[in-house]
DNA sequence: CTGTTAGCGCGTTCAC
DNA sequence: GTGAACGCGCTAACAG
């Protein structure tokens, strides 16, 4: 302990380190910093958060690392904390299982300040849980309603987006392939899909859309039933995909087939991950900026940590990000 | 407090939740074990680790949750640690900058048990820190000597197979994009490719051999300059690449310069990503069970955290993965 | 089998 | 401007 080096008093150590009540002189500050310096000194945080029951960390309940989405809103909300002086600690929990109670336990038992939540569903026990222990929550990425405040993107926008770009280009038989029902972003992507093609008054068959869980393998299994579906010739020409790594799958599962894309189908993707412009055909997609997103997520729990009032809801605005995975349907020319 | 509810002794309560000396009565055991239940009790795990010392966390120092490579390697480690009881603390560390205390000072100021290492280099000053606070530490997919304890693969295989491979199948011009020189996995990979081409006496062009670091911009850049040597006609038929997302990121130049993929040009990629067999053409890679060398190394860790001796250090054998982004070159017979 | 006591390392309040 | 005392929530020793 630097108190024992420099001969004072715990507390004046203590004052000095955490910069409050400034009231020392200038002479034993040095000296306490320097010799902190030199012994390496670093606080024993348990015992700090366990006196001042702040712990400056927040929680992040989340599914999958390996999900590059989620990979980057972690990105996003580390970085916030961390230019705020917090830490960020993560829950995750197994995209399959229920929601449970133990993931966050985990971080109310560690005495996280805030929890930022990107695996809230309607309904979801969290939720409840959350507000009895009277701990400041912000929804990142799903939204559950409008009285749990949250940072997310318009799905509904950005399913709009990408189907308007395919019925402009003169798509006219489509296929959906969807992520979990019940998460905001599958259910408000296919909602903005529904829409474009209702607005355009073009029919959509039901057997084409097909929803069920996130990840690569339910997209090859999607793919796979919609390009079963009916005769031939009535394949769609277009495949709208809820997430880009599910639309690389569908485009696996279309080469396999021989159907070449966008020549056959035209594949769409959503987020714009960095991998959207490396894969080949590059994809069309939907930028929804999610380290962006995590920022601000991160920001906005910070400002309830801190004693402000809850801030306003906010959805952000997707934009579409046209690439080599569309183009006009076979013998079609694009309307003008 | 459990304690106050039921009117029993804070230690009391202690030693049943605990499951300590098991010396307490059936019936006071159930009444405590039920009203925390219904209270929902959590033990504070600050108070815990502060009074016992130890944390049951394990800390990961990592470069880049959004590289899937350390999203994976996360994961496996994450699994083991959660089935002993442990839990993981991630610190993400900017992989362009150099490996600083404050990353590791995060993890024992939050009095962490042990710590992987995922992003060691030779001479890292981290590893003398580690060393000098006796805290115990084992390095994962990176090794920095034979005196630092490490689960690892065996990289030099890995870049000799895949060689092996291209060489089977006749290609004689080579290009490789590598990756962060003095990072372990980087140089062995081109140490294995080197030696391959060696052993089958074929000539290597130094302007075609391309390090700098890892990412999919890095690998643009150097595929770039590789195919910009020389004349034309001398254009290697293959490229070896350090790392599947960056081969993803090669092949993505190869096409915008019209190159085809295996046809004009093979691309190997390294990890075998659940993406490599996403991608279109799959890639032919080298498979790493990145999973399971973070199940294995924080296995070992806890080992070490449990007071074993350090166990030997392990080098995992990699194994080929032949899909279909490698061919031999064209106008050429396959050699059998 | 249970209660008592003490202290982990820190920050805060009050006295000097 | 600095020291002393106290307690955050918990567990480990010993006492009863």
């Amino acid at each position: 302990m630097v108190a024992d080096a420099t001969g004072l008093h715990p507390s004046t150590v203590s004052r000095i380190l955490t910069g409050a009540g400034a009231r020392t002189s200038a002479d034993t500050r040095r000296r306490v910093l320097e010799t902190a310096e030199r012994l390496g000194y670093q606080p024993n945080l348990a015992a700090r958060s366990l006196r001042t029951r702040r712990s400056l960390t927040i929680g992040l309940v989340i599914p999958d690392l390996t999900d590059p989405v989620f990979a980057q809103l972690h990105l996003g909300a580390e970085a916030a904390a961390r230019r705020s002086g917090y830490h960020v600690l993560l829950s995750t929990v197994d995209a399959a299982a229920i929601p449970c109670a133990s993931d966050l336990d985990y971080l109310t038992a560690r005495g996280v300040d805030g929890v930022l939540l990107a695996t809230a569903k309607p309904e979801d026990p969290l939720l409840d849980r959350l507000r009895a222990l009277r701990m400041p929550y912000v929804l990142v990425n799903r939204v559950a309603g409008a009285d749990h405040p949250h940072v997310a993107n318009d799905e509904e926008l950005g399913g709009r987006l990408v189907t308007r770009h395919l019925l402009e280009l003169g798509h006219r038989r489509f296929g959906f392939v969807g992520g979990m029902p019940g998460a905001s972003t599958a259910d408000g992507r296919l909602a903005g899909f529904r829409a474009a093609l209702a607005e355009a008054g073009v029919d959509l068959d039901e057997r084409r859309v097909v929803v069920g869980a996130f990840g690569p393998r339910h997209a090859i299994a999607a793919t796979e039933a919609i390009l079963d579906v009916g005769e031939a010739g009535e394949r769609p020409t277009a495949i709208v995909v809820v997430d880009d790594l599910m639309a690389i799958a569908a485009r696996r599962v279309l080469a396999d087939r021989g159907l070449r894309v966008p020549l056959d189908v035209s594949v769409t993707g959503y987020n714009d991950l960095p991998l959207a412009a490396l894969v080949e055909p590059a994809l069309t997609t939907v930028r929804t900026d999610l380290d962006g997103m995590g920022q601000a997520a991160a920001l906005a729990l910070l400002r309830v940590v801190g004693g402000e009032p809850v801030p306003e809801s906010v959805l952000r605005a997707p934009s579409l990000v046209v690439r080599a995975s569309t183009a006009p349907p076979a013998g079609a020319t694009p309307r003008l």
